[in-house]
DNA sequence: AACTTGACTTCAA
DNA sequence: ATTGAAGCCAAGT
């Protein structure tokens, strides 16, 4: 038996996943392409119930506005600077230029995913 | 059942 | 560019 939650949390997880290197997206974009719109806060708690055996590029997360979501002053949001720089995006008093780092993300979902890992396997 | 809590988002000052 | 209020919704008290 899998409940609702768990349900929802795998599918996050999976399309963190497809967050190409280098690049960053919103929790609200992750909710939505899970299918899940207007959930962006329940993606940030699944972040955070995520086993770190997964190794998710969680940090590749940021909020709308291109500012990372932690307090400026908290460790979290330390830890997430810095790997978000080892991969070379470039972040400017706690925001990243959009423009330049933002996952382009096409309305088909199919030319996102990668071919050779589906969700049905993700979830096996 | 009522109220609080978020690693959120949008819109209006 | 900043700030704050309101909207959001499942979980936890």
């Amino acid at each position: 038996m899998s409940s609702q939650l768990e349900d929802f949390r795998k599918i996050v997880y999976y399309w963190v996943q497809q967050i190409p290197k280098g690049k960053v997206t919103s929790y609200g974009q992750i909710a939505k392409l899970a299918g899940y719109p207007r959930h962006a806060r329940h993606v940030s708690k699944a972040l955070g119930a995520a086993d770190k055996a997964l190794n998710l590029p969680w940090f590749r997360v940021i909020a709308a506005s291109g500012k990372i979501a932690f307090d400026k002053d908290s460790d979290g949001y330390a830890k997430q600077e810095a790997l978000l720089k080892k991969e070379g995006i470039v972040v400017k008093k706690g925001k990243i230029d959009l423009q330049q780092f933002a996952w382009e993300v096409v309305d088909n979902k199919e030319q996102n995913a990668n071919k050779d890992f589906s969700p049905e396997e993700f979830f096996r």
